[in-house]
DNA sequence: TCCATAAAATGACCGCGGTCAATAATAAAT
DNA sequence: ATTTATTATTGACCGCGGTCATTTTATGGA
């Protein structure tokens, strides 16, 4: 009773994918229109959302895969024994969520599964990115009164932070990744030492 | 010259705000349409956006409006002495900001200032909640290592950070409330004594 | 080989935010 | 009061995401 999926359906999927890819090459997210998509797959405009849930659905995926290759790349490392080894073992990922503005936003709106449904992309990287800090967190001489769960949640906050400040313009005076060290100083060291980065 | 605002504007641009608001309080902010504005203004679409830059630019507006007369809540309140009390001097802040997941989602947007041209009334409520928290900070026998500034900034991303889990699905066995105290007790309890509220 | 049925693709259509050249209303100058 | 310069308003129009009844194509069974 049930048809196998035709591979039809592969292929097509591929090449929506495919020509999507290559559009953000060109023009980046933000000017990506579903239009041009479904004109350089050749197939009408009700096929794309019939692979796609909406467009922001697409983004997830095209987004949720340069996430996930930063995170393979951070994973791959040796494991960073120092805040400044922690900053710069994130600095792809960093520089990817926030490469547009539009990205950003794009990317805090979906970094929590909307539903039980459905847990796309780049919620499953918040995650990656979450367990990954907390392994580092076992190592290096940080805090032990909270749990590196704990820790490690603190560094996601802190750096959705410095982001945001980023992108503000009342605060471009410090500089990112100055801004994360600030914070991981004053989170992650045991009381008194977080001396370090501060100006 | 330079000939006056005539008071025509003033009127017209009342009445859109308060037509606004209205429907705003009839169905919520997700729901509001521009079209639906205008015509319970009695005025033709384009004189919106005569008045108000974009759709968001109102949204930006009314929100702001709310959070200011939160902030007035929290500000004339006695000075909260203890973590506890930050969290409930700031729960209509935080709970107007969590009402609607629309609401959130543009409230982060416009946390920081889009540009330097615009500081709109959302970016000011962070700025005041921000000086507010640091006013905070000087008493209560929090940690002294880190400055006050730089304790508010850590109290603001715990609070994004909880309201995002809050709207992840993956998270919602913690409170909100339950899940900031846990972060403000690692964040602002000198080492070691940040075992109160946690689980 | 042909048929029945489910899956995939189509494209006209809609909703809604946003634009802009044209028009109307207003205040100041004469 | 009439003219003039400026500002406010208008509404037809556009862009673009998203829908859905209809048509086309693939597949498994007779």
């Amino acid at each position: 009773m049930a048809k196998a999926v035709q591979q039809r359906t592969l292929k097509t999927r591929a090449r929506l994918l495919e020509v999507a890819e290559s559009l953000v090459k060109k023009g980046g997210y933000e000017a990506l229109r579903v239009e041009e998509v479904v004109l350089g797959a050749g197939v009408a405009k009700g096929t794309f959302f019939a692979h796609f849930r909406d467009k922001d659905a697409l983004m997830d995926i095209l987004i949720g895969k340069e996430l996930e290759a930063c995170l393979d790349q951070a994973a791959s490392g040796p494991m960073p024994d120092s805040i400044d080894a922690i900053i710069v073992a994130l600095r792809p990922y960093h520089r990817c969520v926030s490469a547009e503005r539009y990205v950003f936003d794009l990317v805090l709106r979906y970094s929590g599964a909307a539903g039980i449904e459905e847990i796309g992309p780049i919620a499953r990287t918040f995650e990656r990115y979450f367990r990954l800090i907390e392994g580092w967190m076992q190592h290096g001489g940080y805090r032990r009164d909270v749990s590196p769960a704990l820790l490690a949640e603190g560094v996601q906050a802190f750096a959705i932070q410095s982001l945001s400040l980023k992108f503000c313009a009342l605060h471009e005076a410090t500089d990112f990744e100055d801004r994360l060290n600030d914070y991981l100083n004053a989170w992650l060291l045991p009381g008194g030492k977080s001396s370090a980065g501060q100006k």
